[in-house]
DNA sequence: ACCCAGGTGGCCC
DNA sequence: GGGCCACATGGG
């Protein structure tokens, strides 16, 4: 058993199935993995239902609002303004490449398509792979804040480059789509539940694994 | 009055 | 290829 099959293990067996993503459509998890972004889930879930209360949750009236009336709608996700040009420029993408289709664009070759939802401005590494696992249920391993500085802290990888990260995470583990969509929401479970400074946490499932466990600075 | 949150892009060197 | 920085609201 390899060490990050028995991280996944102890997270698992202490959170239990997290069943992400949480949204009722592949759309919604777009949007909100923008949304998301350095932002808390709460927050999100405010700006969503705001989003579903006016019928605005879909690509034709996303590219028909004007930007300022998108903003209001998820100002509480916080960076609303830039938040905001990414959503439009998400649905401008949408329409441009696949006529609004989110079946047209997930059946695209998954390396090509991965390329040009990072050329989408607003969409770095960690959207573009969610949107990927979460939308399209291809395997890319969703990298985040709380995954590296716990590998760091656990010592398994000497990098913060967000591609290593990912390639040590697809290269050691089976390419399940399941697997790898429990694990991302395992880690951040894991951060949500402050185990994320030194040492991890009190009661955290991970805390034998540290190398320096009572070490104090 | 801090610090952090399921990051990203634009600079600079 | 890194190291800063602004971006913005809400909750502890």
């Amino acid at each position: 058993m390899t060490d990050l099959q028995k991280i996944y293990s102890r997270l698992f067996d202490s959170f239990g199935p997290q069943n992400w993503w949480p949204a009722d459509t592949p759309f919604e998890v777009m949007i909100g993995a923008i949304l998301t972004q350095q932002t808390s889930w709460k927050n999100v879930e405010v700006a969503i239902q705001n989003l579903k209360d006016k019928n605005l949750l879909n690509v034709e009236s996303l590219s028909d609002i004007p930007n300022d009336e998108l903003e209001k709608e998820i100002r509480k996700t916080g960076f609303y303004r830039q938040k905001s040009k990414a959503v439009k420029n998400l649905v401008s993408f949408l329409m441009e490449e696949y006529q609004g289709d989110l079946d047209k664009m997930c059946t695209e070759d998954r390396q090509e398509l991965r390329e040009k939802l990072l050329s989408v401005k607003g969409i770095g590494h960690e959207t573009a792979d969610s949107i990927l696992l979460y939308a399209c249920i291809k395997p890319f391993f969703v990298v985040d804040a709380y995954t590296r500085r716990a590998l760091k802290r656990l010592e398994l990888a000497d990098t913060d480059d967000y591609e290593q990260i990912r390639d040590f995470f697809e290269s050691s583990l089976p390419k399940e789509t399941t697997l790898y969509n429990e694990f991302h929401a395992l880690w951040v479970e894991l951060g949500k539940r402050h185990c994320k400074i030194k040492p991890l946490c009190d009661n955290c499932p991970l805390n034998d694994m540290c190398p320096h466990p009572s070490k104090t600075e």
